[in-house]
DNA sequence: TCTGGGGTCCTAGGACCC
DNA sequence: TCTGGGGTCCTAGGACCC
């Protein structure tokens, strides 16, 4: 039985958020910057058009974006995702089979419209978004999330669209396959463009005419299904429900680089924090926790990178066993005499912490871990995250990454509300 | 001076077992 | 001591995604 897919995603989402509660921007080229306002990972059409490329750092840039006009922001991510849950409420008021893909992609099943004029519906789907949230979007449907995605990879390319591109026929498939590089399709990254290219491989239709077991001879499973999900037979299913989360990592860059060990257990101390509100919010335990911290690769100091694994006890996801564990990993491999740049917890395995196995002897009262546990993450909701961390006292933070050209935190913190007169 | 932070899946190869 | 053909499980690393 066929299907119908649409993949809806935002343009230049980061961008578009910043637009929403600023006017002024509509007009001006816009660009978000990552986590220590590192590297530019949004940028609008506008700024596109001056050359700005996706993953370029910041200070190669800064003076085109003074010179041009460019408006530049830190990543705002409060605001991104109450932005992306509010266009997935209205998502769900079109078809309750949604799945979430990323934070600005949804895939929206539309098998049961089939017969009605889908091309209408996505322009419904469009305008109500925009009419709703503010945010401009592209709409692809296809037979297969694949050629979905592809199809909106089309519209965005193609303005005489009006982002909307419409691949469920063979006949648009045959007429736009040819047109698109094979390194625009979903899946095929630039270790695949390369060794496809060597066999003559270029374009999604030369990739859709290649024989499957070939595609799997050279790039795996992952490629013979890619061959079938552009040939309209579809491998990838639609998860509504996501799956339970298999690891967690906190891993920061450091707004300065750390050279005192105590500089790295409040840093560590702190990702171990998020990491446990982490883990609480999805239910989950971990049972060891992996530490790493490395210097930088770009500069000519001396270069240190090690990573070490902490075994708990017993599985937690208390703040208080995942601070201990990640400090003494890091004490572990902490050298001195080195200038670390940035360092991460990660957890993998992560079980169910309602499964979690009950030793004979419990290291803690579980019942009041739980509840004190429980009125942390409460008070943080209330009052912005770190508001507490338990045994956190006099925190300088130095270390703390930078987001100098945040905007204000609109949609969720009264006190950034925007003003209007 | 200044270069992000998360994830997932797959494969190859080693350890171990019968 | 060596010889053999499988299994399974685990880990590291590659590739890709947003």
């Amino acid at each position: 039985m066929s299907r119908t897919l649409a993949l809806i995603d935002g343009n230049s989402f980061y961008c578009s958020c910043e637009r929403v509660f600023d006017p002024r921007l509509h007009t001006r080229p816009v660009i978000v910057l990552s986590n220590n306002d590192g590297c530019a990972v949004a940028r609008t059409s506008e700024a596109k058009a001056l050359g700005i490329k996706m993953g370029e750092p910041f200070f190669k840039i800064a003076d085109l974006c003074k010179r041009e006009g460019v408006m530049v922001y830190s990543s705002n991510y409060t605001l991104y995702g109450d932005m992306s849950a509010r266009m997935n409420d209205v998502y769900r008021t079109f078809t309750p089979d949604v799945e979430i893909y990323s934070i600005d992609e949804s895939f929206l099943d539309l098998s049961g419209f089939t017969g009605r004029d889908l091309p209408a519906m996505a322009r419904d789907l469009r305008s109500t978004v925009r009419q709703w949230t503010g945010i401009p979007t592209c709409v692809g449907l296809g037979p297969t999330k694949t050629l979905a995605k592809l199809a909106n990879h089309i519209a965005k390319k193609n303005p005489e669209l009006n982002g909307i591109c419409d691949l469920t026929m063979p006949a648009a498939r045959e007429a736009w396959l040819p047109r698109v590089a094979v390194s625009d399709v979903w899946g095929i990254g630039s270790a695949s463009t390369y060794k496809l290219a060597r066999i003559g491989v270029t374009t999604a239709a030369d990739l859709a005419a290649l024989p499957p077991r070939e595609a799997r001879q050279l790039l795996s499973v992952i490629g013979e299904r890619t061959v079938f999900e552009l040939r309209g037979v579809s491998c990838l299913a639609l998860e509504l429900v996501p799956p339970q989360r298999k690891g967690c990592a906190v891993t920061r860059s450091f707004g300065a680089p750390i050279t005192a060990l105590e500089e790295m257990l409040e840093a560590v101390s702190a990702y171990a924090t998020r990491a446990g509100e982490k883990l609480r919010r999805h239910g989950l335990a971990t049972g060891h926790v992996s530490v790493f911290m490395h210097t930088s690769a770009f500069n000519t100091d001396p270069r240190y990178s090690a990573s070490t694994t902490v075994e708990l006890p017993e599985a937690s996801n208390d703040t208080r066993d995942l601070i201990g564990a990640a400090k003494r990993g890091a004490r572990r491999i902490w050298k001195d005499g080195y200038r670390f740049v940035k360092a991460g917890i990660i957890m993998d395995d992560l079980i169910r912490a309602a499964d979690a196995p009950r030793p004979l002897f419990e290291a803690r009262d579980r019942e009041q871990s739980v509840k004190l546990m429980g009125a942390v993450d409460s008070i943080n909701r209330r009052f912005g995250r770190g508001a507490i961390v338990p045994g956190s006292a006099g925190i300088k933070q130095r270390w703390a990454a930078r987001f100098e050209r945040r905007s204000p935190r609109y949609t969720t913190r009264l006190e950034e509300l925007p003003l209007v007169g």
